[in-house]
DNA sequence: TTGTATGCGTTATCAT
DNA sequence: ATGATAACGCATACAA
């Protein structure tokens, strides 16, 4: 691969030349401008973006973090992300951490290392979080979908008692009185503790027997937790999924076992993923902005790598409840 | 941020004394070692690899370019790549090229300036294969999921015949004689053409009023194409649908329509995205072995890179027919 | 065991 | 308008 030097060898000229020339510098004759130019074009010339940002600083790089890919939530987070990165000549550089903490430091770690002018994560540990707090300083990063806003960093998150109280009074409106719950332990054990609180506050409790929560995060999981759940003597007549994901298994369970959703039994989601619209019966479920996540992540990131914006800032989103088709009133109470 | 040289002034020793005892090198006295590794670690040192890998040569990044990032298909594979890169100490920088020829061609100029160590391309256009040819000298490059196992290129991908063959066989055993075919511009050309000339083969014509294609690649789009193919006159007893994004919209059309599925058409999808066997009716649909071509794919690279392997590798991977709910056998012949 | 010197590819600051 | 040179952060062959 050709370099500043060969080129300027063959050009007959000083390296300077030929990088002020390739960077279209005024301060050099057109004729050797053209010259240079040709020969570069000729020799498939392409300069070396390590040592240029070496001298430079600048990378115009941002690292993502992501638990997982297959997970049409993050993709459509990243996809905000890339958008507003791509806007202003910004590349990504990401990782998959699996929901590991070992995983996310040592993703973090490789994205220093490549001297990144900035990070965001997604759905990051609290142990992570930790760790955060003492690279800060050395390089900006904003937190993405994380359960609280702290407010000594950079934060795009949502209002979970908002979302899930719009899902408690949704459901509440119908007549339901007898909830359950299904969830994962990654991903929804806030909205678990927000879902049993919002019911306390009306007075209802949330029976232990009626609480699945598992490893696995797709429709698979949610299908076993509905098969589990359908297996007690009494069935509640609602039930909060803590994830699309796993709600479009746990709709499909309640139909195999001869549950008619949501004439018998109810069922709300979270984050409004690309399928739940096209789910075996449509999905009612809270909608998270999660383009819109990423396209303020990724500027609230710029703004810090510019020097724009000084000290941090917490944004928190609004999820709206959308309301499809498997949520009605309770059986029997028409 | 910290660097060697403020490490060996701290340390009292030269700089390349602080770099071989960060490297682990025997040529060091262990409590010198002691004393600059203690010193690095209080004082968050990170190694600058943009530095390292300008006297090095290696970056350890590959660079991995997909169309679009909603596509759950294209998650698998990067999965499947990102899994096979890990184990062997690589991370991934990849770029969203939107099934656009320049924007591919801009993000493998990035890569190349950014010197990753070698590139994957999955679906690219012709037009950038065209591209590829030119650089595959500089920078070892993989084809992932492409139309041809171009004989010049380190290609994976799979038997386009033979799936679509599967599909033809499969149809035709259920006594299907009219066809219908809904695909997308940008992924599914081949298969349309696939399937007409294997239908031609068993002497039945696909009609080109039944033929529907269209931008939208995903379940809306099948939604609006099957809509528009239930309009016609005569109406195809199976419809082969170019993608599984869309076929899982065609079926939920057919089934608004009335039309019961599989009792009065057929569907037969492809790709065998995670969602189709979740899917209002499960999907039958053709396995694409995504991780798999993602995992081959880096391998390919990887050898590349490393110079094991010599010349070009044409991996075909065989797609098998998945079959589930969607197809069954000709209305009133059962 | 440690230091010296050189080079990686580029940009930038001087001169000329 | 162009050249010489230093500098970016690090690794390494060679000396000591």
């Amino acid at each position: 691969m050709i370099n500043l030097k060969q080129l300027a060898q063959m050009a007959g000229v000083d390296v300077s030349t030929v990088s002020r020339a390739l960077n279209d510098s005024e301060r050099v004759k057109p004729q050797t401008k053209a010259l240079i130019k040709s020969l570069a074009e000729k020799h498939h010339y392409v300069p070396n973006d390590m040592a240029r940002s070496l001298v430079g600083k600048k990378n115009d790089t941002i690292g993502v973090l992501v638990p997982e890919l297959l997970n049409t939530f993050y993709a459509e987070v990243i996809e905000g992300i890339e958008e507003a990165g791509n806007e202003r000549g910004y590349s990504l550089m990401f990782g998959k951490s699996r929901f590991a903490g070992e995983e996310e430091i040592k993703l973090i770690d490789m994205f220093m290392r490549r001297r990144v002018d900035g990070i965001i994560l997604c759905s990051s540990s609290r142990r992570t979080i930790e760790h955060l707090r003492k690279l800060k300083k050395s390089i900006p990063i904003v937190i993405a979908d994380t359960f609280e806003p702290y407010a000594d960093m950079d934060v795009v998150t949502i209002d979970h008692e908002y979302g899930v109280g719009g899902v408690i009074d949704h459901l509440l409106a119908f007549g339901h009185r007898e909830f359950g719950y299904i969830g994962d332990s990654k991903i929804t054990p806030l909205r678990l503790e927000t879902f049993r609180r919002g019911l306390a506050g009306h007075g209802i409790e949330l029976a232990a027997r009626h609480i699945f929560v598992g490893e696995e995060r797709y429709e698979e999981g949610g299908y076993r937790r509905m098969t589990e759940l359908l297996a007690q003597p009494d069935r509640p007549t609602a039930v909060f999924v803590g994830t699309d994901n796993l709600a479009i298994g746990a709709v499909r369970a309640a139909r195999e076992s001869g549950v008619k959703v949501p004439e018998e039994m109810s069922i709300v989601g979270f984050d409004d993923i690309i399928a739940s619209a096209y789910a075996e019966v449509p999905l009612t479920t809270v909608l998270q902005p999660k383009q819109e996540m990423g396209r303020l992540a990724c500027g609230l990131l710029l703004a810090k790598i510019t020097g724009e914006a000084a000290g941090f800032r917490q944004v928190v989103l609004k999820p709206e409840l959308v309301v499809r088709k498997t949520t009605g009133a309770v059986p029997g109470k028409g």
